[in-house]
DNA sequence: CGCAGCGTTGATTAGTTTCAAAAGGAGTGG
DNA sequence: CCACTCCTTTTGAAACTAATCAACGCTGCG
């Protein structure tokens, strides 16, 4: 986690480790995050009700399903897995949040967390509360407006995910993930074709639907393929094209 | 269409079919939907904003992939699905809407339907203009809450598919379907052991990620079981307590 | 150094899809 | 009212994909 994580990740968490008073105004991420839709006073507004705490070390819980909702979370650098637990014990992740991300909506409609979200790495963590958010909403149209723009995004990825375990193949499935996390990487300005996966194999498994040996052959079958290089963690998309064909979404 | 309809659907419908002018304060649904949240002067405001339209007939489309974004949409009666069809022409359905909720909010977020709507018989709809809900919104903080809250339930039903469709057996999938259904008449106080299904194999089929053959077996094994009687698309659950046991979702 | 956790690979099995065919219903026109 | 067609549903047999079971390699840590 040292070395590699360097590599791929410095950039987003430097600034973000040695300035934990970070306001919205500074942040390296403003134009992908909730002020994206703000003009520079309202910003400042919104920055006022953000709370910025500690980062989560690795395995770190955020929140857990059943826990009191109360608010929402963005994330300001590292990475982390929502997931629900099922009845015989299974774990479901519903997604991957990268640095910019929002999560945590899910539990508006029940004041409970419908599932749990964990640091799948060090990740710091704007946290939003939901009734100043609220608040805030009704004064400001844009925010409102962009935030109910956010959880209609919300519901489109799920989805696709939905189309996605209901339809595709394992190959499908895996070289669609690596092509979306290629995409929200650009977005960050961070390399579309060389990055350090932060979740496990079992992760990836649990998210798409397959078992982790499954996950490992299509990782092999790819290498073979010469679509990408795996090591460990450590991807490097070679051929994007092959990639997209392999993955068959249109994207 | 005719005959069996009258069964299962008689009371939702004759209500709405001689009163195209109906309300929000007077409609049957109005604890289910959203004016629940609302004092009933709120709800003559939300009134003024709705648009009720002449019933859409079985097979037409509310809304297409793809079409400008203007409105969500309360199904008053009748039964919709919402499907997006994927690059090589296969169809995903992502929802099944009965009366009292709401669809169409996948669209916000790109100002673009982001799946098609279809009505599986005659239905008569509500459509909510979404500039004047927002507009309403901002100074209804009651309505504000309600809106976020069914944009995160439908983002938690999602969640539930995804899990069903990542974890759960053909069995356990069409059992949990069938006890869903059961539930949403309950909610309309409708029979929770005895309807129509509104939706063909195919639908069904496409919903849940199987064919549609896999589908009719299941029906098949289920009646050999004696957990229910299907004649055609009339349902009866005759062990409601061994449904859902088979579908192994602990509700 | 040895152990624990994660990842890879191989062989076998199981569940669902695919292909094929036929039965059942609904609608149409003579 | 019946014959015809089209579409949906059901059932059977074969093929295939991914899961399961099992073993082993690699890496990091006590």
């Amino acid at each position: 986690m040292t070395i590699h994580l360097s590599q791929s990740e410095s950039q987003a968490q430097k600034p973000c480790n040695h300035d934990y008073q970070a306001n919205c105004g500074n942040c390296r991420l403003n134009s992908i995050c909730l002020p994206l839709a703000l003009e520079s006073d309202d910003v400042q507004q919104l920055d006022d009700i953000i709370q910025r705490s500690k980062p989560l070390q690795k395995n770190q819980h955020l929140y857990r399903e059943g826990d009191e909702f109360q608010s929402v979370f963005a994330v300001r650098s590292g990475t982390l897995k929502a997931y629900k637990t099922t009845d015989d014990g299974r774990e479901q992740v519903t997604g991957f949040y990268f640095p910019g991300e929002i999560l945590g909506m899910d539990g508006i409609s029940n004041n409970t967390h419908a599932s749990s979200a964990k640091a799948l790495e060090t990740a710091a963590i704007c946290e939003i509360p939901f009734t100043s958010l609220e608040k805030l909403s009704a004064l400001m149209p844009n925010l409102q407006r962009h935030f109910f723009q956010l959880m209609s995004h919300e519901i489109t990825e799920d989805q696709q995910l939905i189309t996605l375990l209901s339809k595709n193949s394992a190959d499908e499935r895996v070289a669609a993930l690596m092509l979306s996390i290629s995409t929200r990487n650009a977005r960050r300005k961070l390399s579309p074709t060389q990055f350090r996966l932060p979740m496990s194999r079992v992760d990836i498994g649990n998210y798409l639907g397959l078992t982790v040996e499954t996950v490992s052959r299509v990782f092999s079958r790819m290498q073979k393929l010469e679509l990408l290089r795996v090591d460990n963690k450590e991807i490097e998309i070679l051929d994007p094209q092959g990639l997209r064909k392999m993955a068959n979404l249109g994207n």
